[in-house]
DNA sequence: ATGAAAGCGCTAACAC
DNA sequence: GTGTTAGCGCTTTCAT
């Protein structure tokens, strides 16, 4: 059986095509008795519209999607849990993309626009782009990116201020009294930019305590999983002389590090302390509870998604702007012991 | 400047649009010649199909739908990350929606057709609906459910079987020599569908063990989470007669009640041993590690999708069927202690 | 406020 | 193998 169209429903009604779409879309106004006389006709027909056929009329589709390397970090999840209500309350839902970062992959999706009608913008968190890569895209596509990236002026970036919150941490790795800090998490190449700003901070709280940065403590790793936590940590222990501190750049290496500590009889915070990066959940339950930097997770959302409609919405280009939103350092057991 | 369409690179190639769809889609066979010449003047034109005029044309969109209650539970998100690339590789993008088990939402996800055409078909982890409710929808979308239901026939349904899961967890407990075995999870109400096939493997592997259940020792939740678990376990603590291993409904519960058990100063597996259940990549770094039930994930993607795309395919109604996808018992320290 | 009609850009009968 | 053409169902300009 045919679906039944806006056209049947006119007929019925004894209005035009044109009406009944003002009913639907609350476009002009209609006088309420022929509103009624449509709805009526509506309802008997159980018409619903074709989505479809209003996209390609429209233009536009009424999606966004959402590209992050991994969905199952639990960082990306949280993130995405908070994007898709703000997307679904300004009307849009949200496709989701993940690239494992791979860079060629996250390059497409940027410059292709073979998909590009099926969504109206995007939310980027890239991973194995440089900027260099960032900046050669579709300038049609508006677009957000969220991490550790600098808007070039054609799309609005999102994030925190890494500098100053991976300063904040390893300050507090100070204050509590540790000498000899490590960091796990440097990646010192083109697409390791967020790694660098972390280490940069790193050295920036060193600097502010008058204190020199061992440099064979910054300890590089190609992910930020649990796995590259405990194979740094490891690797750091085996060492003549092992850090009494460690900033891990995520709360899933601080919690491959933790694991390797305690495998090996050693005592967090006592032994060692660590703070993470991220505030994910595990952190909140895990045995040590992992002090770590919380980045406002609903803010970025709501920021990227509002700035995602502007972008949309407007018909001239955009300017990009740099948007920063909160973080906050939360000190749980793994520097301050158990309360 | 207007997009290039279909019509200038006919024009261009000299030739009709019908052979620009044709080279364009790879349909009928074209000659050699014809295709060299269209596919220059795309290239020259830089002309890429509109998604959303090939949409109304064919009616279809190449867009699944996949809702999950949460997807910042790992167990969700470990599943997704499976069925994007399963998704991608027969063609479809993935759209994501999360219900946070809203039973209002879940069912107007599945009865309103009102975005029926923005996605060919649907993958569903319900968790707030009946099965009752399930069976009030819209009979035209393709639709596969995950998770503890059972098919009605007009949909598939994809899961492991839970009650041989559960009664195989529980089983490992008793070998391991425990006598107090408590559950934590169970949901004695119509949406608590999945609790309670757990709940029936906690009997069978009593009965299968002839021994008695003690009924005071399966302890309710609202939910399966980290919190849930840990306030569970506490209740099971205060009692004068605490159990000495605890089978949980999902690795979060598990890891909840472990936090409660070490805070209290008690021994994992020594004092009480643990066992969770769905392999959550949380559960193999934490500590100890977390005993549990490990549904093959791909496999579920996989099948899912497969089953969908067949669904999709099909002109006439496919009969619903109930597939089973292996599960495994993955004891760890929680049950066995430290190797 | 409502009607008539021209597309949106593609696909797929139907011919040749 | 390729051309012709009629839709897909909606939005929207232009009249009225």
């Amino acid at each position: 059986m045919r679906e039944t169209t806006l056209r049947d429903v006119a007929e019925l009604a004894g209005v035009s095509p044109r009406t009944v779409s003002n009913v639907v879309n609350g476009y002009a106004r209609v006088t309420d008795t022929t509103r009624e006389k449509v709805e009526r006709a509506i309802a008997q027909l159980g018409y619903r519209p074709n989505v479809l056929a209003r996209n390609l009329a429209t233009g536009r589709s009424g999606q966004i999607v959402v590209v992050v390397p991994y969905l199952d970090t639990p960082y990306f999840s949280e993130l995405l849990q908070a994007i898709i209500p703000a997307a679904r309350e300004a009307g849009y839902n949200v496709l989701v993309d993940q690239t494992d970062g791979d860079p060629a992959h996250e390059a497409s999706l940027i410059s292709q626009g073979a998909r590009r009608l099926l969504f109206d913008g995007m939310i980027f968190s890239p991973l194995g782009l440089s900027q260099q890569d960032l900046s050669v895209r579709d300038q049609a596509l508006p677009l957000v990116v969220l991490g550790e990236r600098t808007s070039d002026g054609t799309f609005d970036h999102v994030g925190i201020d890494d500098i100053a919150a991976s300063s904040a941490a390893v300050s507090h790795l100070i204050e509590i009294g540790r000498t000899r800090i490590a960091a796990i998490g440097d990646q010192p190449y083109p697409t390791g930019e967020a790694a660098q700003l972390r280490t940069r901070g790193f050295r920036a709280a060193h600097a502010a305590a008058g204190r020199p940065v061992d440099e064979s403590l910054i300890i590089g790793t190609a992910r930020f999983n649990r796995v590259d936590g405990a194979t740094a940590m490891a690797a750091l222990l085996d060492r003549a002389d092992p850090p009494d501190a460690v900033f891990c750049y995520s709360d899933l290496v601080a919690s491959g590090a933790i694991h390797t500590l305690l495998q090996r009889g050693l005592r967090v915070p006592e032994d060692v302390a660590i703070i993470g990066y991220d505030d994910i959940e595990d952190g909140r339950y895990g045995r040590p509870t992992i002090s770590t930097i919380s980045p406002d997770k609903k803010a970025i959302a709501r920021t990227a998604v509002d700035r995602l409609m502007l972008r949309i919405g407007s018909p001239e280009p955009v300017p990009g702007v740099e948007l920063r939103a909160a973080h906050r350092l939360i000190p749980r057991e793994s520097t301050l012991g158990r309360s």
